[in-house]
DNA sequence: TGTACATCAGTGAACGCGCGTTCACTGATGTAC
DNA sequence: TGTACATCAGTGAACGCGCGTTCACTGATGTAC
């Protein structure tokens, strides 16, 4: 939670001095996230709940945002930079092309875990505003995963035979179905660890041999 | 829209006669599921909701549910039969076992595509109310892709390295995120139709051979 | 065949709640003269 | 250095809404005598 978290406080916040108005739009952001956060859900995401949160009035927000859709919105923004920062840290540095991918498809897992209302709003059914114009969802994002499966057939470790951008979207929706259905049936029996699954799916998507080398 | 419809009517509805109060009970979950239906989204199930729709007084939903979560469930528990009889349906009477497969699959997604709502109702995030006794994702419902699966390895159409359970497993997940992307995410530049990535990804992931021969 | 009565299948009004949003306002802060 | 003033960064009260749930009730229907 570390990461995401302000102090959940309800105490006033002071009053910003003149030419600081913007700071409050990105505490109103913070909190909006945070909240998602702890209630592991998009739909508790409220404009009353986020001003109690930061420590001002409803009213307030208005002032830096034009609705709740447009929150919303900003919201969603903010954890697709969360993610993309969470999963390069985490495979950041790996040279092995395929090991590389692999361990970008684990911090993606890894993020929704993590990060369950988040990763359940970045991907959710924002219908009602669908608005062509603003997708909910980053191509920018999706490009990594792009890149990663072009470097393994250029090297060698995938065959060549589609293009990256089609492996890419069928192992993100690999990922995307692994992740949520252990989030939102913990309860089910799975028959191995979610690990394994992952691994074993995005190498027989990509076409990576069974298993790679281990030092050691 | 048809298969899920009663007339979506607000006139009131006649007073049912002694002994018929168990049909009372029917009506609500069919409404109930019809309105998520239209809604294509669960969060707009809401006791008053289903009153109009059904054509009583709010209250009368109290003497057949303990409350709404209970009336949620019940509509779980109706998708999922409406989503076996839909897959039944279209994977019945093909002998060949990978192409018994991959329809079940097509149809899986077809569900998804038909029903947005109860789809994503049915492997949502029922989390406050989540209740081990109780889970909202029907194994039996699985089971038939486990048993496709096996049906694979055992005519040879598949590799046996793998138990079904896990091969059924990573399947499933991997048509939740296409298909719930998909749904999600319609302007996303998708690199192929839906179709095409459900067969290669279920072909890869169970091992089956590139094409299978196309009579004509 | 007639009537009193229990029961069933509901109804209507009301409760308190949280929501998004609007409106008129306030009071501290910086700036111009 | 002092003062009037504009502006900025908010506030508090109120609106109408839909929600789940409760409560006391009603009126048709079947049954017992």
């Amino acid at each position: 939670m570390t990461a995401l978290s302000t102090t959940g406080a309800t105490v006033r916040r002071p009053r910003g001095r003149r030419g600081e108005g913007g700071r409050l739009r990105e505490e109103i952001v913070i909190a909006a996230t945070e909240l998602v956060s702890l209630a592991g859900d998009a739909d508790r995401l409220s404009l009353r709940g986020v001003a109690k949160e930061v420590g001002i009035a409803a009213p307030s927000i208005y002032a830096h945002f034009a609705d709740v859709e447009h929150l919303k919105m900003a919201v969603v923004e903010r954890c697709f930079a969360l993610f993309k920062a969470a999963r390069d840290r985490q495979s950041d540095g790996i040279t092995d092309p395929a090991e590389a991918l692999l361990a970008r498809c684990r911090a993606y897992c890894q993020f929704a875990l993590d990060y369950p209302g988040p990763y359940r709003f970045m991907f959710s059914h924002h219908a009602p505003a669908a608005d062509p114009q603003r997708p909910p969802i980053r191509v920018e994002t999706f490009q990594a995963l792009v890149t990663s499966s072009q470097t393994c057939q250029a090297s060698g470790a995938a065959p060549t035979g589609d293009a990256p951008s089609l492996l890419a979207a069928e192992v993100w929706a690999a990922l995307h179905g692994l992740v949520l259905l252990r989030m939102n049936a913990p309860h089910f029996p799975w028959p191995a660890p979610l690990w394994d699954m992952v691994d074993q799916t995005v190498r027989r998507i990509v076409g990576l041999p069974k298993q790679s080398p281990q030092p050691g």
